[in-house]
DNA sequence: TATGAATGAGATTTCATTCAT
DNA sequence: TATGAATGAAATCTCATTCAT
C-alpha cells in the first residue's frame, strides 16, 4: 500500500500548516473552477486564500503541489463521509442508500469534483499516482458493497460485473456533475438517484428477480 | 442552429489548408495525449506537424485554434461514422449494434477522446458551445435511436429516462477510455460491450420483458 | 479636464515605483533616441534602465507604456519649469524672457524633446489624447502671455493671431532640437534666441511701434 | 554633390518598374499614414498596391527601400513644383507668391508630408543623408530666393538671418500639416497663408521699411 | 513567519524575406 | 514577371520561484 504523499513546508507549526493549507484549498478550488489550473497564477492562489505569494512558499514547494492538496483534499473528504456512512449488511436497500449518499455528496461538491476530474490529470507522475489509488479506494467501496450482497445472495453478478458495476456507478455519479447541462433544467438530484439507481438494479438484480 | 465556425488562414488553396491541418491535427493529437494542451508548446506542435513555427501559423491563428480543429475533426469523425452505418429500425438488435458501433469507435480513437474531453474545457468560449452543440449531436443520435425503440413498442420508458439514458451509453463508451486502468488487464472490448449492453439493457428493457 | 493616466504597477511601494520608473525613463530615452521606439526591445529597455525583462514588468503592463511614462515626464519636467519661471505682467521684457526660458530648456533637453516629438504618435489613442492635451497646455502658456501683453496695449494682435503666435513660439523652439543641422555649426544658444525673439518680435510688435 | 540613390530591382523593363513603384508609393503613403511605417506589414504594402508580396519584392530589396521612395519621391515632387514656378525677380511680391505656392502645396500633399517627416528618421544612414540633402535643396531654394531680395536691396537681412529666416518658412510650412489641430476649425489655408507671410515680413522687412 | 520585489526561462506570435513554381 | 507558401529570428509578455528584509 502506497504510503501517503508529504507536501514539504518550511513552517513547522502543525496547527498553521492546517490552517493556512484550509485556506490555500478553499481558494484554489474556487479559482481552478473558475480558469483551471494552468491558467490560475500561484499569485492569484495566494491572493484568494488570503496571504502573500511570499507565505504560499512556506506552505508548498510547487504549484502543483497545489493541486495535489486539492486533491488528496476532496478524497479524503468523499471516502470519509462515505465510509462512515455505509453499512454492510448486504442488502439491495444498502445499496440504494449507499448511491444515494454517494449522489449527494457530488451535488454537494460538485466543484471539488469538477476541478479534480478535470485538473487531476496535469499532477506529477507520483502524485497521479496515490490519486489514482484513492479513485481506486472509491471504486472498491463501492465493489465490496456489492460483493457482501453478491455472498448473501441478494445479487447474482460475476465477479467481471462486479467490478464493471462499481465504476458504473462511480462514473454515474460524476455525471451528474459533468453533464446536468444535458438534462432537464428542472430535474432534481433526487429524480436522478431515483433514475439511475432503478436502472442500475434493474440491469444487475434482474437475474435474482427471474429466479423468483 | 449554430454554424461551424472558421479557423482563418492565411493561405488560399483549400487543399493545401485541408492537408497541412490534417499534419496538424496528426502531430497534436499526440502531443495533447502525452502532455496535455497546456504543456505543449506551439514549436512541438509544428515539428510534430512536420513544420515550421512559422507555417503552423499560416494555417491557424491562435494555439486554442489547434484544440479547436482537433476537437470538431473528432467529432465530425465520430458523427460521420456512426451516422452513416445506424439503422433506424427501432428494434433492440438495432440498439445493441449501436453501441457495439460507437464502443469500437471508441475503442479504436481513445486518444482522440481522451484528448478531446480532457482539454476542450480550454477552448474559447464560442469554441466550447460549438462543441457542446456537437456532444449533444452525438446524444440525441442515441436519444432518437431510443425514441425510435419507444415508439415502436420495443422499450417502455418514459422521456425523461430516455435522455438519461442516451447519456449514459455516451459516458459509458467514454469510461471504456477513461478507466480502463479500473478494469481486468484481459477484459477485451467485445467483453466491455457484452456486459454493458446486457446491463443497460436489462435495466431499460425490463418492464417490457415482465409483460411477456 | 481630463484625468491624469494611471500606468499599473503590480509593486506597491510607490517610492519604489517612483525610483524604478525614473531608471526606466532615463533609459529609455537615451535608447529611442539613438534607435527609436520601434527598435528599442523592452530588454535592451531593462537592460539599459539596470534591471531584468521581469523587473521591467512590474512597473508597466505593456511597451506602450513605457513610451507615455517618457513622454508624460517630459511635458511635466517642461510645463513646471516653464509654468514656476513666467510672470505674467504683460510687457514684452517679459515675453523676451519667457522665450528665452523655454528656448534655453529645449537646448538643455534636446533629447527627451526629440524623443518625444519623434515617437509620440505610436502611443495607443488614449495616452495620445492626454499628451495633445499636454502640448495644449503648452502652447495655452504662451498664448495666456501674449494675451496679457494684449490687454495691457503692449501687443496690437488679434485673437486669431495670437493663437498662431504661441504655436509659432513653441514650434521654433522645437526647431532648434530638431533642425540645428540646418544652422551654421558655431551658431549657439543664444544667438538663436536673439535672432528668433526679434524676428518674432518685429512681426508682432510692429503696428504697436508705428503708432508711435 | 552625392548621387540619386539607386534602389535595386530584379526586374529589367524600366516602364514597368515605374509603373509599380507608382502603386507602390501610393499604397504605402495611405498606410503609412495610417498606422506608421513600423506597424505597416510588407504584405499589407502589397495589398494595398494591388499586387502579391512576391511582387513586391521584385521591386524593391528591403522594407526601407519603400520607405526611401515615397521620401525620395515626395522630395522631388515638392522641389519640381516649387522650382518650376519661382521667379527670381528679387522682390518682397516674388517671396509672397514663393510662401503662397509652398503652403498650398503642403496643404495639398499633407499626407505625403506627415509620412515624410514623421517616418523618415526610420531610413537607414545612407537614404537619411539622402532625404537630408533633398530637405536642404528645400531650404537652399528659399534662402536663394531671400538672398536676391537682399542683393536686390529689398530686404536688410545678415546672412545669419537668412538661413534661419529660410528654415524658418519650411517649417512654418510643415506647422500647418502638424499642427492643424492647434488652430480654429475654420481658419483655411489662406488665413494661414496671411497671416504668417505678414508677420514673417514684419520680422524680416521691417528695417527697410523704416528706412523710408 | 510573513512579505513582496526581483528574476529569467520560456511561451506565443509576428513578419521581413526567400524561392520554387 | 508574378505568385504565395515557407521560414525562423526576434519581439513582447508571463509567471513560477527565490530570497532579503
Amino acid at each position: 500500500m502506497e504510503k501517503k504523499l508529504v507536501v514539504k513546508s518550511s513552517v513547522k507549526d502543525e496547527n498553521l500548516i492546517e490552517k493556512r493549507r484550509e485556506q490555500m484549498i478553499r481558494g484554489a478550488v474556487k479559482l481552478f473552477r473558475k480558469k483551471g489550473f494552468h491558467r490560475a497564477t500561484t499569485r492569484e492562489i495566494a491572493k484568494e486564500a488570503g496571504f502573500s505569494i511570499g507565505t504560499l512558499y512556506e506552505y508548498i514547494r510547487t504549484k502543483e503541489d497545489v493541486l495535489y492538496l486539492v486533491c488528496d483534499n476532496i478524497y479524503n473528504k468523499v471516502l470519509n463521509r462515505l465510509n462512515g456512512s455505509l453499512d454492510q449488511e448486504g442488502t439491495v436497500e444498502g445499496i440504494r442508500l449507499a448511491i444515494a449518499k454517494y449522489f449527494h455528496l457530488i451535488d454537494n461538491m460538485s466543484d471539488e469534483f469538477l476541478v479534480m476530474y478535470q485538473e487531476s490529470k496535469s499532477l506529477p507522475k507520483d502524485a497521479l499516482g496515490y490519486v489514482l489509488q484513492k479513485e481506486m479506494e472509491m471504486v472498491a467501496l463501492f465493489e465490496n458493497l456489492f460483493k457482501t450482497c453478491a455472498r448473501s445472495g441478494e445479487l447474482r453478478i460475476t465477479d467481471e460485473e462486479l467490478r464493471i458495476a462499481a465504476n458504473h456507478i462511480v462514473v454515474q455519479g460524476q455525471m451528474w456533475a459533468f453533464r446536468r447541462w444535458a438534462f432537464d433544467k428542472d430535474m432534481t438530484i433526487e429524480d436522478y438517484i431515483r433514475i439511475q439507481t432503478d436502472q442500475f438494479l434493474n440491469g444487475i438484480v434482474r437475474e435474482r428477480e427471474e429466479i423468483r
